[in-house]
RNA sequence: GCCGAUAUAGCUCAGCGGUAGAGCAACGCUCUCGUAAAGCGUAGGUCGUCGGUUCAAAUCCGACUAUCGGCUCCA
């Protein structure tokens, strides 16, 4: 082929070929003129860049369009340096930090001086924004060297692109301009200005320069854009519905927990409801523990310092814990994890290989001095209860019991009908954040690597988020509003066995040293409860509603036979009551779809007459009449099949 | 811990310098009713706490506490 072509490859795989040096655009128009249309950027080989570069060689590329994800992280990209020149124009004063795509939109982090922002100047630079996009300007790129793009911001006296400048290699510089602002930026940018159609702004926040809590705190400003403003109404309308599934304002709503100022902040007391549910949680764990060969212990809520000086938890974590208690002249710590307890319990004994794996499990209270301002409801608090486990194993038997424990967890999360991802979770380069030997390091990591393969996981590697003891695989699942959580943790650790000077005798008749396998398939109670609110948003399912059947009778008269029924439900373990007020059918019904009760048996003369019941499905409505005995045979086939709710 | 916002009846919220209001819930009475709200009545608040400004503060100012959105952190 001749020097002065290129050979194009399509996302559908197929071929063309163009001059040398075509354009995106040209390639989008050459396609169809509506995809050149609504084209935001160009993906080539896997580099996102504008549409107007040249592109010199063969390459597999993609037309990003608002409908993908390049797309949008192009489009989102662009609307930030809008909203810096917005800011530049009613704020001159104002220095520029950072300002990227997120995930749901994008921020720019501002030095503003002297001048506090307030909600009510978003507004003001909302207007100011579109204001500035319909002048449809376009993103004029210029790469410049190291020293003029230095000298352009230390005029400017702006710190923070110096900063970023410094670490920027020579020859690899850009600004961007539109309209009167220009940015450093690698790019790529949107075409133009003009089809940003829709903004909101929709946060402010303090962000520290750098993520360094010691550095200057800037003002963030959040916001999100769209080529439509339908689309705008769209997003914030399913923010209000997500807004509904909160566990905090479902959890009060439900009597699931509460917070009080008097008991303390960060430490949530279970209500009747939230309680059946939490016992409902942990007795479905612990049957299928038995099941899995563990063994239940229960330790004391807090235990001597020097335990916590033999693990090494003190020192790696003194900030993040409650002070210590002094005793008899001696200190005792609010217990901040179950591990050192369980390996006391291990060491009580003379271990045989022929006792391992020993799976020690126990629902255990920490207490954890989380900052302040980190709480939240039930998914960040101060004393929680781990569904924790310790597997005292033989290095021969770790992959096995890793994969077990991964089983296990995932088969948690299968019976709620929960997506999660997988996340492993390494050590970084910052030896100092870690205990042991790198050797032991690379081989825990190596094993968990294996496994996650071996059982075909789908995961990501998360260098930096190992615990300081080892390597972990964590499972993590998103809240109504879109936040990230751990859940889920398994947990290699070659680390405490030393430390504890844990072993087991081998068929040599040596001494050996176990792995301890750390973990714990809910995580939290705390957490899993209020992510499991927030994934059914109340509704639960039948084997978990605190409260499962409400009986309503349509008069006085049938109440007793009301309560004949709710006792044959409770008989067979049926969380039941009957709503005897003296309101009418419409009412106890409206009460009870409130309440998000699964089912409603709705009592007349006719049933009273026939032996039946009328069956009401919170959400469905009316199901039909059904003889009580049948009722009540599928009522109990559901709880035992713990069925999830059709959505 | 840091930045910003918020705090009024059990709940959801209005009032924003002139001595506190609604709906729902609660309680009482009437109604006994067929698949998402029966009617009437009663009671309920030192307006988060402490201090300041003012003739007068729920309302303006300050500190503290708690909550919310972020940042940092998360064994």
């Amino acid at each position: 082929m001749s020097e002065q072509y290129i050979r194009i490859t399509l996302p559908d795989g197929s071929q063309r070929e163009y001059p040398k040096g075509t354009s995106g655009l040209e390639i989008a128009e050459s396609i169809s003129s509506g995809l050149a249309r609504v084209a935001l950027s160009i993906t080539v080989n896997g580099e996102i860049i504008d549409l107007d570069r040249p592109i010199n060689e063969d390459a597999t590329i993609a037309i990003n369009t608002w409908d993908t994800e390049d797309g949008q992280y192009t489009f989102w990209h662009s609307s930030a340096h809008l909203l810096a020149e917005a800011v530049q124009e009613l704020y001159p004063e104002a220095k520029f930090g950072i300002g990227p795509p997120i995930e749901n939109g994008f921020y720019y982090d501002i030095d503003f001086g002297e001048k506090q922002i307030t909600q009510d100047d978003l507004e003001a630079i909302e207007k100011k924004f579109l204001e500035v996009a319909r002048k449809k300007s376009s993103f004029e790129r210029k790469e410049i060297s190291k020293e003029e793009a230095l000298s352009f911001y230390k005029e400017k006296g702006n710190e923070y692109k110096v900063d970023l400048i410094e670490g920027l290699e020579d020859g690899n510089i850009t600004f961007y301009t539109q309209g009167d602002f220009t940015d450093l930026c690698r790019g790529p940018h949107i075409p133009n200005t003009g089809v940003v159609k829709a903004i909101k702004l929709t946060n402010l926040a303090g962000a520290y320069w750098r993520g360094d809590n010691n550095s200057k705190q800037l003002t963030r400003i959040y916001g999100i854009s769209f080529p439509k403003q339908k689309m705008l109404q769209e997003y914030l309308h399913r923010i209000e519905e997500a807004k509904r599934r909160d566990h905090r304002k479902l959890g009060k709503e439900l009597g699931i927990y509460m917070i009080d100022s008097m008991v303390g902040s960060g430490l949530p007391l279970w209500l009747p409801n939230g309680t059946v549910l939490r016992r409902t949680l942990e007795a479905f764990l612990r049957e299928e523990q038995v099941k899995r060969g563990y063994k239940e212990v229960i330790t004391p809520h807090i235990g001597n310092l020097e335990l916590y000086k033999t693990s090494g938890h003190y020192p790696y974590y003194k900030d993040s814990q409650y002070d210590p208690i002094e005793v008899d002249d001696e200190e005792y710590m609010l217990k901040p994890m179950n591990c050192p307890h369980h390996h006391r319990i291990y060491s009580s004994d003379l271990r045989s290989y022929r006792d391992l794996p020993l799976r020690l499990a126990e629902f255990g209270t920490v207490y954890r001095y989380e900052q302040s301002g980190e709480l939240s409801g039930l998914s960040r608090v101060r004393g929680f209860t781990q569904d924790d486990a310790h597997i005292y194993c033989t290095h021969d038997q770790l992959k096995q019991e890793i994969k077990n424990t991964i089983d296990l967890t995932n088969f948690v999360f299968n019976t709620f009908g929960m997506p999660v991802d997988i996340r492993l979770s390494f050590r970084d380069e910052n030896d100092a954040k870690y205990g042991g030997s790198t050797e032991y390091w690379d081989r825990a990591q190596q094993e968990i690597r294996e496994v996650a393969d071996e059982m075909g996981l789908d995961y990501t590697i998360a260098p930096g988020e190992a615990s300081f003891y080892g390597p972990k695989i964590d499972f993590i699942i998103r809240d109504a509003i879109g936040r990230k959580w751990q859940l889920g943790t398994v947990q290699v650790d070659y680390v405490m066995p030393e430390r504890f000077d844990l072993t087991y005798v081998g068929s040599d008749n040596e001494k050996h040293r176990p792995v301890i396998i750390h973990r714990a398939p809910f995580g939290s109670m705390e957490r899993f409860t209020s992510i499991l609110i927030e994934h059914f948003a109340g509704n639960f399912p039948l084997w978990l509603a605190p409260e499962q059947i409400k009986i309503l009778p349509i008069s006085d008269d049938q109440n007793d036979y009301a309560q004949e029924c709710a006792t044959k439900l409770k008989e067979i373990g049926v969380r039941v009551t009957v709503d005897e007020r003296s309101e009418q059918i419409g009412g106890k019904i409206r009460d009870a779809e409130t309440a998000k009760t699964p089912y409603m048996l709705i009592i007349g003369a006719k049933e009273m007459e026939s032996g039946t019941v009328s069956v009401r499905r919170h959400r469905k409505g009316d199901i039909g009449t059904f003889n009580f005995s049948d009722f009540l045979s599928n009522v109990n086939a559901e709880i035992q099949q713990k069925t999830l709710p059709e959505d």
